[in-house]
Parts: structure tokens; sequence; C-alpha cells
DNA sequence: TGCACGTGTCAGAGAAAACTTACACATGAA
DNA sequence: TTCATGTGTAAGTTTTCTCTGACACGTGCA
């Protein structure tokens, strides 16, 4: 990441992804080091299935990077770390990016 | 505007209202200059009662701001204009925000 | 008086998001 | 074998968001 100028429907998902104060605290307790899913869901006080989700929505806008990994007893980790992205938010940058949205979304 | 540290609640509000291709236009539409609701309304083609709930929300996160004006015609005319927010989004910058968040958002 | 233009709001449908509960599988250790 | 740990996912409920279609009010002008 680390992108200045995302495309509208990119920073519409990364928005989306963002715009939710459960997903905050993600963002926020993985960018205090990397950590997997279940451990993240006992700090944070979320079943892990909700947590999952979130995960997955972070991760789909590209906020978060996940990697499976074997620990030393041989179970199955999946660790997930912050991506490193930087987004500026002004009525420039978005009317910059509102020109390159999908239009109407549906039709 | 133009705060460099919103609070967490604050930030998480105004991230809810520019998730969505539609306000993002709105946004983009103002800052090429204040318009009134139905004029707004037939730019970027919406229902009227639609982009006025839209713009509430986008109001309500403190990114246009309203002023109901009498035109010379006598008829009351609501204009709206962006507000000069300058928001920066990094994962430094959330965990920052995420420590005033209002815990738990229900109970 | 009636139309055209502006404002606002309410009720309900439809869709999407958030969340819970329950299930599946795998491994190492007791 | 059974338990504790890790993974994932599917079904169903509740809540929130989005949108439409009325309806209300106001003004100036033909």
């Amino acid at each position: 990441m680390t992108r200045a100028r995302p495309t509208g429907d990119e920073l519409a998902e990364m928005l989306a992804a963002l715009a939710n104060p459960l997903r905050l605290r993600i963002v926020a307790q993985l960018s205090a080091g990397r950590n997997y899913v279940s451990q993240l869901a006992r700090e944070i006080g979320v079943s892990r299935p909700l947590l999952h989700m979130h995960l997955q929505r972070l991760e789909a806008a590209g906020l978060i990077v996940g990697s499976l990994e074997l620990s030393d007893d041989g179970k199955a980790m999946k660790y997930y770390e912050v991506a490193d992205f930087d987004v500026r938010l002004t009525p420039a940058a978005i009317a910059e990016a509102a020109r390159s949205l999908t239009p109407k979304e549906n039709d």
C-alpha cells in the first residue's frame, strides 16, 4: 500500500472497511504487532467467527494481510498484520477519486 | 474542521459517512461549488428525499455545512457546501484514535 | 385558482451488514 | 481415547442502511 491516489472504488472499499468501531480496534491492535486469530479474539473480547468476518473485510480492502503458518507444535496458525496504508481524506482528494467510481453501482 | 486528530467516535462517524459511493459523489460535486438540494439532486440524478437523507448524514459527520437562504423570488433554498476537512488515514493514526472509542458501543 | 418551484418528513419495502450458535476438521499431549 | 488448542464455515436472527412513494408546507406568477 502506501498509495496516495486510490481508485474511487478502492477508496470506497477502504472507507467501508474502516467505518466500524470494531474494525478500527482490530487495526489498532494489529498495528501494535502481528497476531493470530484466536489470540486476537481473546484480546479484543470478540467471538472468533465474528472476528474472522471482520478480518476478511479488512483484508479484502487491503488494510491487513494474513498468512497461514505452522507453529512449533504443528498447529496451523493464521497470522495477520497491518498493511502500511496512507490515505489522505480531503474534499479535493475525494473529488479526484469520485471520478473513477463505477457509475451507478447497479445497472 | 481541518483537524489532525479526531476522536475515535468522530473518526468512525466520518468514515461511515464517506463509506458510500453516492455520498462520495455528493462531496465531490459540492467541492466544485456550493449548491441547493433540488439542483444537486438533478445534477447527480437522485431523488430528493434520498439526497436529503445523505446530506444529513454528511452534515452530522461535519463533512458538509448547510444554510437556509431566501432567494430573490422569495423561495427558501437550502445551500450546502463542503467543510475543509483533512484527515490522514494510517495504522498509527487509527491506533491513536481507537484509544478514544466509546467502549463496546452498546452496554 | 392552479401550476411550478422550493423546502421538509413519514411509512414501508428491500437489501446489506453485524452477530450468534453450532458444526466441521486438524494437531499434540495427557 | 479424550481434551485443549488451532483453523474454517454454514444457517439463522437481529439490526442497520438504502431507497421509493406519498404527503405536508411555503412562495411567485399566469
